[in-house]
RNA sequence: GCGCACGUGGCGGAAUGGCAGACGCGCCAGACUUAGGAUCUGGUUCCGUAAGGAGUGGAGGUUCAAGUCCUCUCGUGCGCACCA
């Protein structure tokens, strides 16, 4: 994954994974393979947007600055990156597709009937609709990006609205700002559109268990049905969702969430005293005390009451801020016995308790929820006892089906994509929105030929005096010369990060966002590359704590893109590898805080690059947590002193340091001087010596293509050791050997006098390569 | 509470069900050195002078054989968290 590039630069948590997949990279093209390794910069984000705030100073200038720091220390490590596909988000060579990508989800709806989506000129409209304003509006109304008043989550810190995805625990992901619900008129895109595919590709892909998990946890698929309650004495129904339709017999009272809608008209008049102040109430609680402060159930009786349509039983409405607004329908019928939390309402408020399910073990049946048998379920309509639970859910459901009062629906977790923010330093959205004679407001796309939609130059990068976004201060940007007014919000730091690695393939090309041949090659579906055994990226390695934010966008995007043809996969990444946090010395999490952050500048400096590299990959497992320790750096510091005294006379090597520090200006006559160790020689290996150049090539090789870069590194340990020893070296198993160690340290396996030895070649390396060598 | 990982020397970590502790750090002893925080050689799981014994968080089990597989349990990390 590209980094995000700071002021504070690259952290020792960067190099990584990106030397996991340089050293991969290196091993491959060895191996014959055409590698595409390349680096790139989330630029936009909020760092630099404060900053200028702040000085007054353009995000352009900071971001620029950051670039270049982190660019040169990406280079001294040494990767073979190809630079001639550097992305950078913020180049409007660049956002200018991730607008026009924009335009693609804005121009398409997804179609029920094919399950993909389609571009909006397909989309068939209802003849009924026949003003142009409704015509509009029905349109607009399935648009993958669309337009929505609804609650949104307003962090007042930070100035701006955040995706659910940003807040954690009623607080903002960054900062951890408080954060508020909030209406206002934002701009969505609709994931859950794709809800059931991102969840169903899962299977396809080959990411670990854990983020898997992660990402289905999100996603959050629950089976059941839809039951429709009649209200006693009205007109009014109410619908539930249920995962357990075999409990309906159980349902002894019934709960709305107190923002339901029905919640006013149900209300008789003895209790609307408190059913009112209970919604005040609860509508001051922020959302962090809903959830995690209040561990006591509360509600109030609206005094109505609803028939259970299995058994005509009358059963009490009830309202309780454990039911959510948000998810399903906003009400449950409560059955006790079987529902934990209906359980401990029920217990509070005295409610009855009735057994609809019997444990097949010993277990008490009271907040049993488990699988077992139904009893107690019959009436002179229908019956479920005796049936198995996932029996008895298919026969009710049946059953409510054929009355007309209820269906087996799916409910998801996930919800539609905020894509929103009030930002200056993000991707404009390419949307005027202008104002019809009959003076409603709608929204209408540019042209692509109007892209990029560059933002303005601003004096203050503040939202203005009356909250609106910052691109709102430059009036004549936002005046059109029609009258009709530029959006103002800016689109997520994620909308960049979403398509990325689509842009390296083709990172030059003006004419598309990704050339087609060019995508199918590289993403293994043109079928001329008979090489490439999977479909999508093949390695793509990143921190876990992108597992629900930019891995699920950019799955989204991909799957919009594939739907109407822009690219041949389904699924972006194939392969995926969470590399393990790197912590402090102290095993704790580095932070600046803790004064324990180690900046490889200074790694570098002391041991090289190859060391730095070396001993990133011999901490242990890439994929594990694990902490810095310095002297390891020396242990792998000292294994190449081994191997670089392996191949070099090490009187010649004196003479070079001595004579370049009493005469530093004959420095390059002196290091031509340095003379291979007289003990190799060009002759037959003993069958120990191949031997032990086998098993080392065996080892490496199986370890690279299962990414256990620590146990490879040990085996050439293994190998410097014992071919120290040997009287005579043979010069061809040497040679061998420089090719296994290339891929891993590849200033030591290129310098000369190693280059005697034909190592293979590779892209242009800067950095420290002998310099940080010469004094082993 | 639920889900997913994971528990091995003083430390980081190795071990297709087949000699536990590869490799590295640290430590101990020695060599070379004016010097050593360089380099080289040997040693280093624990108990024991030794012979020998014990040993992969704990308790059971499967197996000729278990760090590895199964059950329970304790602990750590990560994720989700009133999602009906």
């Amino acid at each position: 994954m590209f980094p995000y590039p700071s002021g504070a630069g690259l952290h020792v948590g960067h190099p990584e994974g990106y030397t996991a997949t340089d050293i991969l990279s290196r091993f491959r093209r060895a191996q014959g393979f055409n590698v595409l390794h390349p680096m790139g910069w989330d630029a936009f984000g909020l760092p630099a947007e404060q900053y200028a705030i702040k000085t007054g100073q353009h995000p352009r200038i900071t971001t620029n600055q950051n670039i270049s720091t982190f660019k040169r220390q990406i280079r001294s490590l040494g990767f073979s990156y190809d630079w001639s596909r550097e992305v950078d988000t913020t180049d409007v060579e660049y956002f200018r597709w991730t607008q026009w990508i924009f335009l693609q989800l804005y121009n398409a709806w997804m179609n029920p009937k094919t399950g993909r989506a389609e571009p909006v000129s397909s989309l068939p409209i209802p003849a009924s609709l026949t003003s142009e304003d409704e015509r509009r509006a029905y349109v607009d109304a399935r648009r993958l990006a669309y337009v929505s008043e609804a609650p949104v989550w307003w962090c007042e810190a930070l100035g701006t609205v955040l995706a659910n995805e940003e807040v954690i625990d009623g607080k903002s992901e960054v900062g951890s700002h408080p954060v508020t619900r909030k209406p206002m008129r934002q701009w969505m895109l609709r994931i859950t559109a794709y809800a059931e595919r991102l969840l169903e590709d899962l299977n396809s892909i080959d990411w670990s268990d854990s983020l898997k998990e992660m990402q289905r946890n999100w996603i959050g698929k629950s089976e059941g049905a839809q039951v429709e309650f009649k209200v006693e004495g009205a007109e009014a129904r109410i619908t539930v969702f249920t995962t357990r339709p075999d409990t309906l017999f159980g349902a002894t009272y019934m709960v709305l969430s107190p923002e339901h809608a029905l919640v006013p008209s149900l209300t008789t008049a003895a209790q609307r005293t408190a059913v009112e102040a209970y919604r005040n109430e609860v509508s001051k609680k922020s959302d962090l005390e809903r959830t995690e402060l209040s561990k006591e159930k509360t509600g109030v009786f609206t005094g109505a009451y609803a028939i259970n349509p299995v058994n005509g039983a009358r059963i009490p409405i009830w309202i309780a801020d454990y039911v959510l607004a948000t998810y399903g329908t906003g009400a449950i019928m409560a059955v006790p016995a079987h529902d934990t939390r209906d359980f401990e309402f029920a217990q509070k408020f005295s409610l009855p308790v009735v057994q609809v399910v019997a444990p097949r073990g010993t277990e008490d049946w009271k907040g049993f929820t488990g699988d077992g048998t139904a009893v107690n379920s019959a009436s002179a309509d229908v019956s479920l006892d005796g049936l198995a639970t996932p029996e008895a859910k298919k026969k009710i459901t049946q059953w409510l089906e054929a009355r007309g009062i209820g269906a087996k629906t799916t409910q998801f977790k996930l919800r539609d994509w905020l894509f929103s923010r009030q930002r200056y330093w993000g991707e404009p959205f390419p949307i005027i929105w202008k104002r019809n004679a009959s003076g409603a407001v709608s929204h209408q796309a540019l042209p692509d030929a109007s892209l990029p939609v560059v933002p303005p130059p601003l004096d203050d990068y503040k939202p203005t005096a009356d909250g609106q976004p910052p691109l709102a201060r430059a009036q004549s940007w936002v005046s059109l010369p029609d009258g009709s007014n530029r959006e103002t919000n800016t689109m997520p730091q994620w909308a960049g990060s979403c398509w990325y690695y689509l842009r390296y393939l083709d990172a030059r090309n003006s004419a598309r966002f990704v050339g087609a041949d060019v995508e199918a090659y590289w993403m293994g579906t043109s079928g001329s590359d008979s090489r490439k055994a999977s479909k999508g990226v093949d390695l793509y390695v990143g921190g876990t704590e992108h597992a629900v934010l930019h891995l699920l966008y950019a799955r989204f995007w991909h799957k919009v893109l594939f739907d109407l043809g822009f690219v041949s996969t389904p699924e972006p990444f194939h392969k995926l590898v969470n590399q393990g946090l790197i912590l402090g010395e102290d095993g704790q999490k580095m932070s600046k805080s803790r004064g324990n952050v180690v900046n490889p500048d200074d790694v570098l400096k002391e041991f090289g690059a190859d060391a730095f590299r070396l001993y990133e990959m011999f901490m242990g497992p890439l994929e594990m947590v694990k902490p810095w320790n310095t002297q390891g750096v020396e242990g792998v510091y000292r294994f190449l002193g081994r191997t670089w005294r392996l191949f070099v006379d090490e009187g010649s090597e004196t003479r070079y340091e001595q004579g370049t520090a009493a005469e530093p200006h004959r420095e390059d006559e002196f290091l031509s001087a340095i003379a291979l160790q007289s003990s190799i020689r060009d002759e037959a290996a003993t069958s120990a010596q191949l031997k032990t150049l086998h098993a080392c090539i065996k080892k490496v090789t199986e370890d690279l293509e299962g990414l256990r870069f620590n146990t490879a590194i040990s085996a050439m340990m293994v190998f410097t050791n014992e071919a120290m020893n040997w009287p005579v070296k043979p010069a061809s198993v040497l040679a061998d050997f420089l090719v296994l160690l290339q891929p891993f340290a590849p200033h030591i396996a290129e310098e000369p006098p190693a280059s005697a030895f034909t190592p293979p070649g590779s892209p242009d390396i800067d950095g420290p390569g002998l310099s940080a060598l010469a004094d082993l």
